[in-house]
DNA sequence: TAAGAATACCCCCAAAAAGGGGTTTTTCAA
DNA sequence: TTGAAAAACCCCTTTTTGGGGGTATTCTTA
C-alpha cells in the first residue's frame, strides 16, 4: 500500500519543521511538499496532488476557510485537516461546512495530528480532543438567551445605540449597558462586531 | 364588486388620520380599521380580516419586518404594503423577503399610496418611485469596494479593533480609522453593527 | 496631461462601547 | 417558601468608534 501523500500549509516555518519531523519516520504518511502561503499551496497541489492537506487557517495571503472551500470545489478527493490556534465554535463549524475532514489545534498532542491525517485519508473525520469537547458542549448547550436578551440583541443587530435601545425598551441606559456586557460574556464575544456576526450566523435573532 | 378592506397600522395618529381621509371617498377602498401598535394590529386582524394592510415599519412594540412575516405566515391571503420613512435598501429587501407586496415611503405622493393598496389587492406588487429607483440603482450598481476596503471589512467582521487591524495590515491606526469611516459612508452604515450585518447579508466578505 | 480613484497618513474631539465593580426587585419553579 | 434566575438599575474608568476636518502619493485612464 502506498503512503499517504501529505501537503503541509502553514506560514510558521518552525511549526512546519516540527510537523515534517513528526512524519519523518512514519510508515504510513509521507510529506510530499510544504507551502507557506495560499499561493504556494495552490502551486503545490498542481505540482503533485496530495491525498491530505494539513491547512493552517491563518495564512498571510488567504483565509484558510475560503481556501478550504476553493480546494474542495476543485479537488473533492483531497482531504483537508484544519490546523489552527483558534478554538472558536463558529470557525470550526465553518471549516467543516466547507468540507474539512478534521480540525486540530496547534497545541494538540502529536498523536492527534498523526491520527487526524490518517483518519482523513480513510474518509473519516477527526476532531482533536479540545475541539471535540467544544463541539459537544455547544451542541448540548445551544446558546440560551432570555427573552429580554434576545430583544436587546435584535436591536443591537439593527444598529441602535444603547441610548436608542433604552428608549425603545423603556429602560435606563445603564440597564442596557449591563445587559450588553452580559451578552458579550454569555456569547464569548469580544465586541459588537462579533456579537452581530454570531447573532446572524447562529440565527439567534 | 366589494370594496378592498384596508387596515392601517401606524403609531403616528396624525398620519393615520391623513390616510383615512385619503381613502374617505374612494370607490374601491374602504378603511375597515386602524391600529396604533403591533398588538392592536393582531386584534384588528382577528376582528375583521382585511384584504390589505398598510403597515408601518416602526411600531412602538414590534418591528414591522417581523410583524409582516408573522402575519403572512398566519394569513397568506392578506396583502401587506410597507409604510416607512426609511429608504434603506436592506430594509426594503427584507420586507419583500418577508412577503410584503409593496413599499411606500411616508412622504410619497397620495396617488402612490392609493395605487399601492389597489395593486396589492390585485396580487401585484408596487414600490413607490423613490424606492423603485433605489432598488434599480442598487441592482445595477452593486456595492463596489476596493481590495483594501474589502480586506479591512473582513477584519472588522472578524472582530479586530483598529489597532489590531493596523498591525495586521502594516498600516497606521489613523489610516485604518479613515478607511473605516469611509466604509461607513460608502455603505451608508450607521455603525459597526450595521456594517457587519451588511457585510454578511450581502456577502461582501 | 489632467482629472479621478485608490492608498496612506494626520489632527481634534465627542460619543459609544467595554471592563470592572456593585444593588434591588420581581418572577418562577422546586 | 425560599432560592435561583431574570430583570432593572448605578458608578467609575479606559478603550474604541465615529464625525469633522484635512494632506500627500501613486496609479490609471479618459
Amino acid at each position: 500500500m502506498e503512503k499517504i501523500k501529505l501537503l503541509i500549509v502553514d506560514d510558521h516555518r518552525i511549526l512546519v519543521a516540527g510537523l515534517k519531523k513528526l512524519f519523518e519516520n512514519s510508515a504510513t504518511v509521507q510529506v510530499t511538499d510544504v507551502a507557506f502561503s495560499g499561493k504556494e499551496c495552490r502551486s503545490a497541489i498542481i505540482k503533485e496532488l496530495p491525498d491530505v492537506i494539513l491547512l493552517d487557517i491563518n495564512l498571510p495571503d488567504a483565509s484558510g476557510i475560503d481556501l478550504c472551500k476553493e480546494i474542495k470545489s476543485q479537488h473533492p478527493e483531497i482531504k483537508i485537516v484544519a490546523l489552527s490556534s483558534f478554538n472558536e465554535y463558529a470557525i470550526v463549524r465553518r471549516m467543516l461546512e466547507n468540507g474539512a475532514s478534521g480540525y486540530v489545534v496547534k497545541n494538540a498532542m502529536p498523536e492527534e495530528i498523526k491520527m487526524s491525517v490518517e483518519m482523513a485519508a480513510n474518509n473519516a473525520s477527526f476532531l482533536c480532543e479540545e475541539i471535540d469537547l467544544l463541539m459537544r458542549k455547544r451542541s448540548k448547550n445551544p446558546i440560551w438567551l432570555t427573552p429580554r436578551e434576545k430583544e436587546l440583541l435584535k436591536l443591537i443587530v439593527d444598529g441602535f445605540t444603547n441610548h436608542e435601545i433604552a428608549e425603545k425598551m423603556f429602560l435606563g441606559v445603564e440597564t442596557i449597558n449591563s445587559y450588553r456586557k452580559n451578552l458579550l460574556i454569555k456569547l464569548g464575544a469580544k465586541n459588537t462586531a462579533i456579537l452581530v456576526r454570531m447573532a446572524l450566523e447562529e440565527k439567534l435573532v
